[in-house]
DNA sequence: GTTGACAACTTGTCTATACAAGATGTATTA
DNA sequence: TAATACATCTTGTATAGACAAGTTGTCAAC
């Protein structure tokens, strides 16, 4: 009986509005829920998943942030068309992750791996001292198009070094599944610039084009600054694509 | 009795847990919860606010959505820095609202107004119909300098008509307060372009520069899409900055 | 026929309670 | 001394219940 009780939690692994919110999400990528139509009612959904409203509530609202539906008091919750907005770039997502889902014959190059001190100037982020790090520079080339230069700063106070194999392949899934690091949030700056030399190099830029760079920082849970990345994109390759819920700017007086 | 009860709803307008969420927010920023330090702990904002645990944490998850705050179980909620990510961007903010909060000098030059159809292509979305829309372009200038040329699609089955007056000044204001339309969500794709002549010329651009276009589509919260917008940015004065927290990319099998 | 009241649905807000799980200091024990 | 166990904080998850508020159809009254 213990051990039943254990294979339960391990196979859950998540809670238990987690797994209805993946549920009804996949329902609704499978067309079980089709776009425009209402989803069951949330005492309805308390019956089918045996839980509380609340736990349902959870679920919704998580579906509702992700642009899955839309909720009309009175009415129900009602099914968006998620189809024009597959490329979740506005989360943190990594390149391996991103080229899983496109289904792009996509490959890294990585051009240097060593240690180095993070530019904070360029990140406009002002700090005392250095900040030690280990600085990858990999070229991400997609169907035989050079489109991306990444610079990754990783900080040598979280991470002490990084495996040449695994600049390589994904330093994501690196440090959340081998180090078992927590990644949380990151802020993020784009802005149009014109490339180095070396930059219209790699990209094999026409004369006088602009790229698009795209800074970030990101954070662990435990609100760590652990990495600078610097993305240099093809402004003809580029593209990005969000959505948002109108949040109206309050003010006090 | 009655007369003090109505205007204590009247004041109060929002949610309990709205209220909260906006009086920690401002405490944040005047810095009475200073960055890097623990809120009260939930139980503590309990006895603060006189409500309940679920109530407060309701406020909390809106603060950490926002990116003011991140919880740390076992520990607490902690301030995080948001001086530098001031520029929201990434939600849906109208060009008057960001001026406000930017404090800069901005004019808008009404450029056309207009009965026309929207140009459904350009939104990379299919419609078996023409959908009949006011067109208004608009110049932003700043500080002297034009920056931003605005092309909007008002969805006629949606609003009749747009006077002139509100052109040269807020839509979403309009939208929101004079008729009472609950703007919602909205979806937004970036990318770099090269500029039409017109473009060139409205921006004052130099030879063989690309320009930023950022399209959007905005929808009421009864899922109604009203907006189809078109904004060319010089490059060099655009900037975009985001908050994301991380969300894995989960799949079944 | 039109209007209005109402019932029966929906989602939204709020409360009170319980227990799980992570963090941390303080004893107790080996 | 070092390790362990425990108490006591914290946030995380889940439940059951109550009432407010928006939507819609029905039925009665005019």
């Amino acid at each position: 009986m213990k051990a039943f009780y254990r294979k339960d939690v391990k196979s859950a692994l998540k809670s238990k509005y987690d797994v209805i919110q993946l549920d009804i999400a996949n329902k609704i990528i499978h067309g079980v829920y089709p776009t425009g139509t209402f989803l069951p009612s949330e005492n309805q959904l308390c019956d089918l998943y045996n839980t509380s409203r609340e736990t349902i509530r959870k679920a919704l609202s998580a579906l509702l942030e992700q642009g899955f539906i839309q909720k009309i008091q009175g009415k129900g919750s009602i099914v968006l068309d998620l189809s024009r907005f597959v490329f979740p770039v506005s989360g943190i997502t990594s390149f391996k992750e991103l080229n899983q889902t496109q289904n792009m014959r996509a490959e890294t190059r990585v051009l240097k791996l060593e240690d180095s001190i993070v530019p904070t100037q360029l990140f406009n982020f002002e700090s005392a001292t250095d900040i030690p790090a280990t600085f990858i520079e990999r070229l991400r080339v997609v169907n035989g198009e050079p489109v991306v230069i990444d610079r990754d700063y990783i900080v040598k106070d979280v991470i002490d070094e990084v495996p040449m194999n695994v600049a390589s392949d994904s330093l994501y899934s690196y440090f959340e599944d081998t180090l078992g690091l927590e990644i949380s949030y990151a802020t993020k700056t784009i802005t149009v610039e014109s490339p180095s030399h070396q930059e219209q190099q790699l990209l094999d830029l026409p004369f006088d084009k602009d790229v698009v760079v795209v800074r970030s920082e990101t954070y662990l849970a435990d609100t760590t600054l652990f990495q600078f990345t610097e993305s240099i994109h093809r402004a003809d390759k580029f593209s990005f694509a969000d959505f948002a819920r109108r949040k109206k700017i309050k003010k006090e007086h």
